[in-house]
DNA sequence: TGCCGCGATTAACATACGTTAACCGGCCCT
DNA sequence: AGGGCCGGTTAACGTATGTTAATCGCGGCA
C-alpha cells in the first residue's frame, strides 16, 4: 500500500539540513534492510540493552520512555514516521530509553555497521544524521522548559503544537487535522500531570475552541491562538532556514 | 597559574568514548585559539544568535537557559570545566539557549571552521565530539525525568549527585567536596521549584546528613544514601564502560 | 563606621494540581 | 445478547509546592 521509497520521509527531514545529492539518497535507500511490521504496544528497545540495528519508522507512532524503580514513568519523546529509532545506538553501547510502539508500525532496519560504513564514505550524510540528533536534543530541552515552566494548559497546548508541526514537516497533516493516537494516560506521563488533570485541561482547550483530541485524531481549530497560549515558537524544530553564512557572521570574536 | 594543556580536561572526557591518539590530541590542542577571561554573570551566547566560535570552558562555571516571553526562566544545563559551549553551533546556525557564566571563567575559543576542518581530517575525533553531544542529550533527558517525576527532595538530591559525579570525572572533587557556586534562585530555575521551597529542601537534606551546600561549596556526607533517595544511576553519564562489541551483540534481528 | 543590597531564612497563607473512587460508554470476545 | 475491560469523565477532597512578605546576616563601599 506504500509505493514510496523507504527513506522518503527521512529524506524530507534531512533536507531541512542540507538537501542530499541523488547519490547520497540512493546510498541511504540502498542501506535499508528488511521492513518489520510491529503491533501496537510492542517494546522495540529496552533501556540498558544494546542493539545492532537502528530502525526507521515508516508508518505508525512510537515513544521513548524512562521508568523509575518504583514504577513512575516519564515519556521523553514521540516518534512519528520519518524518525529514526534510536540513532544514538550508532555511538552508544546501550539504549538510555525504552522504545515502544503506540500503534501498529512499519519499521525498516538499518544495520549499525552498514550505516557507520555509509557515513564514512559520505561525510555529508554523517553530518546530516548528526544534525538530526541535535534536533532531537533541542526537542528534549524544549520539553524540559515545557514541564518546568508552563502551566497545565500551556503545556498541553505546546505539546500539541509541536506534534502538529512535526507531522506537517513529513506531510502527514490534512488541513488542521492529523492522527495522534495518544491516551490520556500517555499524555499524563508525557506532561508530568495526572490523567484527571489531563482530562480537565483537554476539555478546557476544547471549550476555548483551540483544539480537540479524540478518537486518535487531533483537530486544530485555531492554530495562531493555540500557539499563543502555548508560547510556541517552532524555531527549535527548523534549526536551519536562513542561509547559514548570514547567521554565522555575527558574534565574531572582537 | 594553570600549566596544563588547554584541552586536558576535554581529553579526559573524550577518553570515555575512545582514547584519542597522541596525534589527534595534538591536533585538537593545536586548534585552540585565544583564551578569554570572563567575569561572573556575563552572557556568552544569546539565544537565537549565531557564532563563529565554540568555547571550551577551562575554569569556572556556566549555565544554559531558555526564557519564556513573560520572564519565566528554565536552566537547561550546567557547564563545568572541560565542557564545550556550545558544540551545537558547529551544525546549527543559531543558538537555542542563552549561555552565561556563573563565576569568573576562562574560555578557550575554537573557530568553527578550524574545528570542522579538523574533524574532516580526523574522523575519529568527529565521532568523539558527536558522542559528547549525545551525552549532553542524555543529561537533558535525565533532567526531564527529574523534573517530571521526582519530588522536590529527590530532584535536588539527584541534581547534586549528577554534578558531583561530573566534577569527579574531570578531577575537580576533593573527597566528598567540590565547588558548586549556585544561588538558591538558580537552583529554583533549574529544578522548577520556588526559592522558598529550595531552601526548605536544602535544609531537609542537611538535616538528614546527606549533603550540605553553602558558600559555593558542595559537601556530600553520605553519597550512597543520597544516591538512594535520588534514585540516581550514573549510567547516563558513562555511556561507555564495557566493551562495545559485547554489548552490541544482543538484540540482533531474529 | 554605617549604609546598602543581595542572598538566605522563616512564617502565614493560597492554589494548581493530585488522589481516590465512582460511573459511563464503547468495543471485543464468547 | 451479555459480560468484562479499557479509556474517558466527573466529583469531593487532599497536599506538595507556590506566594507574599518580613527579617536577618554578611560583604562591599562610601
Amino acid at each position: 500500500m506504500n509505493l514510496e521509497p523507504t527513506t522518503s520521509r527521512l529524506l524530507l527531514r534531512l533536507a531541512g539540513f542540507q538537501p542530499l545529492s541523488a547519490e547520497e539518497a540512493e546510498a541511504l535507500e540502498h542501506a535499508a534492510g528488511p521492513v518489520r511490521l510491529h503491533r501496537p504496544h510492542e517494546t522495540l528497545i529496552v533501556e540498558g540493552e544494546g542493539a545492532a540495528h537502528v530502525g526507521l519508522l515508516l508508518s505508525g507512532f512510537a515513544y521513548a520512555a524512562r521508568m523509575l524503580p518504583d514504577g513512575r514513568r516519564q515519556i521523553v519523546s514521540y516518534l512519528i514516521p520519518g524518525d529514526l529509532c534510536d540513532p544514538r545506538l550508532l555511538l552508544l553501547p546501550t539504549a538510555a530509553h525504552t522504545v515502544s510502539t503506540l500503534t501498529a508500525a512499519n519499521i525498516a532496519l538499518f544495520s549499525c555497521e552498514t550505516l557507520l560504513d555509509l557515513v564514512e564514505r559520505h561525510p555529508r550524510l554523517g553530518r546530516a544524521l548528526c544534525w538530526l540528533a541535535l534536533q532531537e536534543e533541542l526537542v528534549a530541552r524544549e520539553w524540559l522548559v515545557n514541564i518546568g515552566q508552563r502551566t497545565a494548559l500551556e503545556r498541553l497546548a505546546h505539546l500539541l503544537c509541536e506534534v502538529f508541526t512535526r507531522m506537517q514537516a513529513v506531510q502527514l497533516t490534512d488541513g488542521g487535522r492529523c492522527e495522534l493516537p495518544l491516551t490520556q494516560v500517555e499524555l499524563a506521563d508525557t506532561l508530568a500531570l495526572s490523567t484527571v488533570h489531563i482530562n480537565r485541561t483537554l476539555q478546557e482547550l476544547r471549550r476555548q475552541h483551540l483544539v480537540s483530541l479524540s478518537g486518535g485524531m487531533l483537530e486544530i481549530h485555531d492554530l495562531p491562538a493555540l500557539k499563543s497560549v502555548a508560547m510556541f515558537s517552532g524555531d527549535y524544530l527548523h534549526p536551519v532556514r536562513e542561509r547559514p553564512e548570514r547567521a554565522r557572521r555575527r558574534l565574531a570574536p572582537s
